[in-house]
DNA sequence: GATGAATGAGTATTCATTCAT
DNA sequence: CATGAATGAATACTCATTCAT
């Protein structure tokens, strides 16, 4: 008979935030952003539509937490405190972990490599994060954006340094672009995959660890 | 000032035909087919929204002679009557098709990989195709394929053969992988990079023939 | 620390259903009727939008307690145990007292002549109260209204009485509109001007005094 | 059996633009430009939700247009090429032209007053033709308006002339405001009265007239 | 009393597709 | 062949109101 307190509002909104985030990342991975409707998330959250707008203030407003969810795990996930200095082992270790994440959160890399695809929706969503995670090539500009900007940097000064202990014709510029490669061509094929298919996966990093090491 | 032969209508037809389809894949590859509304690409091709439907039933079937045209220019450029036995120059000849076939068809490849990233999308227009050009990953099971999963197995084979010339822990599939996760990892890549960047083409793919020849 | 009285109680609902209701008219009157939404009001009175409808059962009878309530206020002000008999005095005293009445309500008045300006909602809110402040000219029928129609009564006295002391020509039917007129566009500009001008206030109602006295 | 002409197509289009507009004002008049819906003026217009949007990118758009169109009548009505000097005869015509527009385009003030009445919606649609229509007093700092403003400024000088010719006691602003009083007061009362009493118009534009030529 | 989560009917708007001319 | 007016089903979003706690 007692009013719900605060606390009780908290974790009510905070699961059904998560809930609908959940649901909604699932059909935006698999059926398309543009696809996929309100309504029917509605539907298979197993709320109404309206309530939806109680969380989130638009769709677009829902994308953009989904995303920024992802990114900020995968910033836990690499734990940012580090010095620039990437040893061999260490290495390995960002390969494995890239790799791990891949399985983790399928459905994100789904969304996001869908994302990508589109000029627009990729300039609305995911500038803020490129020239990081989608990698060098496509806005070698955004170079101030610290986080994984600086993941990268410590990754190119990795491959220059190889390059002391390697054959003189070596080139550590195409190098790194090669195992940058190697890992987003795993990715978009990973995740289309049977999402059980480990074998694969040790398989892929196993070798390219064996490479680029 | 003579009545038109039916082959100049043909002519006439195929022609109008050709221009639509070359603005809707700009658009569609550039804004995203969903996004891209009919009436826009009627509109850019200087034509009335009515007279669409003259030559394509749909915006699906529109995308669908896209994508079949796209394919077939493929088939032609790699030459379908080749017995099954790749040389390692037939296999460097082939690598450097494909990396020209993708800065042909960049458009066409922006959305490829874009009807990939969704589920239902990509099974109502690239099923067909898929087993072949998306790879061995996503659906092993459509091996009856002829054309390029003939392709597929020349290539599988060649790095089969390559293995006796190699070290004993050597896999050929894992191999096989690895080059089309580089090749497939710099096409999404490439794609969105500056039209008129020759140079990383170039490097890529000497550096690739390099490593899997 | 004692529980409270149930007069307390009373108290504090009244107080509540009064801060309700000033939050509300001043959004009413400023954002309009139907761009004000519940949960802007409750949000603005500090309490919840569940709250609301403790004290009023629905959006469209809490402006009905507004608009009585101002209604109520009118009435007060006018002191309703006059005989129909209209002194020059008594006629500047309804004049001073109609401008005072301006400045009182604003807000009301904005509110009312938006109201006023909504064939249906008029209808709705206002009917009961017509034909008595919006002047005789909407509904002439609804002389059955025994207050402010009353007050109406001893105006068209009062100019009839006026025309006697006047040329030939004077028609007072006319006269009285022309008063009502300059009344109403005094209302509907003054509720919009700056708050403070109180000169412009003085100005005009000294003069419409001097003149229909 | 032959295409329409580009002359037909426009004439279809101005039609139809017109009928949109003729029922939207109506409506918007009587029921309130909010409580209307594009629905419900697209029934009553006998066509389709949808090609509203063939003529009108917007709901306000459609609004916009109409204000439009009556504000281009006005100008058309009140012809523009005077020179600033007003003199009896012309106060007169003015005064009476001012009367038949109220009549001619009853719906359209009944829009604009219900448009006057919110703050938000005011500065959305009015803002541009105010300083001028709806008089000196809400926003007098508009007053680099032409065209309007240039009338108002006529009609100043016009009570500013006539105080000459009066006792010295005589306010020419205030006199002006009051003239303008009545006429927005009858216009406000007039909007809703009966629409063929022709009499009252007479009536009291000829006391209007009287008073204040 | 008090809260805000939850609902659902309603609203503006979009767009592939049809069709009279 | 060619046009663009016309349609209507679908979509994102709003908001008064209800209700469990």
């Amino acid at each position: 008979m007692s009013p719900r307190t605060p606390k009780q509002f908290q974790d009510i909104r905070e699961e059904k935030k998560t809930l609908i985030m959940d649901v909604a990342l699932e059909h935006f991975a698999n059926e398309g952003y543009f696809k996929t409707t309100i309504n029917h998330i509605a539907r298979h959250a197993g709320i109404s539509k309206g309530l939806m707008y109680n969380y989130f203030v638009s769709k677009e407003e829902l994308l953009s937490e989904i995303i920024n969810r992802s990114i900020a795990e995968i910033y836990v996930y690499f734990d940012p405190d580090k010095d620039g200095y990437l040893t061999e082992d260490e290495f390995e270790s960002f390969v494995r972990k890239c790799f791990m994440l891949l399985k983790k959160q399928r459905s994100f890399w789904r969304l996001f490599f869908q994302l990508l695809m589109q000029k627009d929706v990729r300039e609305q969503f995911l500038s803020c994060h490129l020239g990081s995670i989608d990698s060098i090539h496509t806005s070698p500009s955004d170079k101030e954006n610290t986080f994984l900007s600086g993941i990268l940097k410590s990754i190119t000064e990795y491959f220059t340094r190889k390059k002391e202990r390697m054959l003189s014709n070596y080139d550590p510029v195409t190098e790194l672009n090669l195992f940058i490669y190697a890992v987003k061509g795993f990715a978009i094929t990973a995740i289309y995959m049977d999402e059980n298919d480990d074998f694969i996966y040790e398989k892929t990093v196993n070798r390219i660890i064996e490479i680029y090491k």
